[in-house]
DNA sequence: TCGAATTTGTGCGTATGTATC
DNA sequence: GGATACATACGCACAAATTCG
């Protein structure tokens, strides 16, 4: 085994003060140039040990302000499984239920746009065909944990007081129930979930730091006929939200 | 909007000109020097502008040999469905056949070893106590495009003809299939995914570029009375691998 | 209210390490 | 084994954001 690098030797040098509590979660260090100086190294020494741990979790940095210990959140479980889709009311509801936490949410629609490719792919139907989008945070206990962006076809839902998801008496009831009232029976979900990384919107709106893991899922709801009846991007940052599959093994 | 930097500006020149094919996909670049020569910019520049692109997917580097334009694999389609895990195989020999690939697998048992506190609480057992573990590299078309460890616990199946799950005659027959051989009824299972890089030696199996986005699922089997009989981690390459969980919405 | 000082973040060039041919 | 090519580490300069008088 070689050696360590000096920027990695600072860090563990930070690290091992930090489990010794000589800082606790969300303290700010002393500033760089302090630290190099007490420590006998160069400001940019520091600046790589703190960056490495950064990317570790283990400290944010506040640019303008100094560089803090973080706070370790508890993560918040999201259980994705048959039973969570059948209650009447959305998905994120049900888990903070399960919790015990407050589960709110903030939305904002966007109206009615036109399908970009991608999306009109999802959904099965044509480039351009209209769609209602709308804009999502979800908050647990009044912290941001959760974006979801969603997409339903215009031809669906026109004409109907379910057009615009949440306004009228089933805001925040879910797909599934919303679908119902309307006479269409939403049979299957898929969800396709891939690694990524926060940019710097979604790392402003959900508090977390620039380029933090995100594993971002793109889900479909499916009507007993076969037809995608809402598409969503949903970005879950890994800091933040543990998420849970659980299904049964069929015989 | 503000001015870009130097190097992702040279970064778009080359992005375009890979585009224009001027080097197709596997094909080598020119070194930095030359690069950086006909663009009258640094080789500094050239390899950040070469380290933006390798981030983005779009290049590969070798050290020692050269920088290339990737080559972009077909990602596998894993589709988790409680279907698929009821078949008398290997969840991952049902992907690969469903789409008409050749799915192997390399597996080496490490025998017996004393539970990690995390693998003893996933099991439900006592930490130190002994588990089989197995590791796995599961290749489709013969390159590799998963790893797999996996833990059981070896009071589950010490003493049957199942304890080594890749010797006998259920080799490859998959956790659900072998536990039923001695009795016990796999009824449940939970997957827990989480996004993270790629480290060296993951890296180096799986033929990506290290730090690269992977997928890693916590996976554990659950019998019909409630106890964990196998965990697992899985490890997906996000350039290899489409991940697809697909279930009823029950009613 | 505003501006100067402080602190973190980004970009760049050089030197060195390491794998390949 | 030498030459070549990419990868890593480091120091400096400057930009961006915050803090505080």
């Amino acid at each position: 085994m070689r050696e360590q690098p000096p920027y990695r030797r600072f860090a563990e040098v930070l690290r091992s003060r930090i489990e010794n509590e000589e800082w606790k979660p969300g303290e700010r260090l002393p500033s760089r140039a302090q630290l190099a100086e007490e420590g006998g190294v160069t400001t940019d020494i520091v600046r790589r040990a703190q960056e490495w741990l950064i990317t570790q979790g283990v400290l944010t940095g506040r640019v303008g302000s100094g560089t803090y210990v973080a706070e370790q959140r508890e993560r918040v479980r999201v259980v994705h499984s048959p039973e969570r889709e059948q209650a009447g009311q959305a998905p994120f509801y049900v888990d903070m239920a399960a919790l015990g936490r407050r589960g709110t949410s903030e939305s904002r629609t966007d109206g009615m746009v036109p399908a970009t490719p991608d999306i009109a792919a999802r959904l099965g139907i044509a480039e351009g065909d209209y769609c209602v989008r709308t804009s999502y945070e979800y908050l647990a206990d009044g912290k941001p944990v959760q974006l979801l962006t969603s997409w339903e076809p215009y031809s669906i839902t026109a004409g109907s007081l379910v057009i615009l998801p949440e306004t009228g008496p089933l805001a925040g009831a879910g797909v599934v129930r919303r679908m119902a009232e309307i006479g269409i029976t939403v049979a299957e979900v898929e969800e396709r979930p891939d690694a990524g990384h926060a940019d710097a919107d979604e790392a402003h709106l959900l508090g977390i730091q620039k380029g933090a893991l995100v594993t971002r899922i793109r889900r479909t709801y499916f009507s007993d006929d076969g037809r995608a009846v809402e598409t969503a991007d949903i970005v879950v940052p890994s800091a933040l939200c543990e998420i849970i599959y659980r299904f049964p093994v069929t015989r």
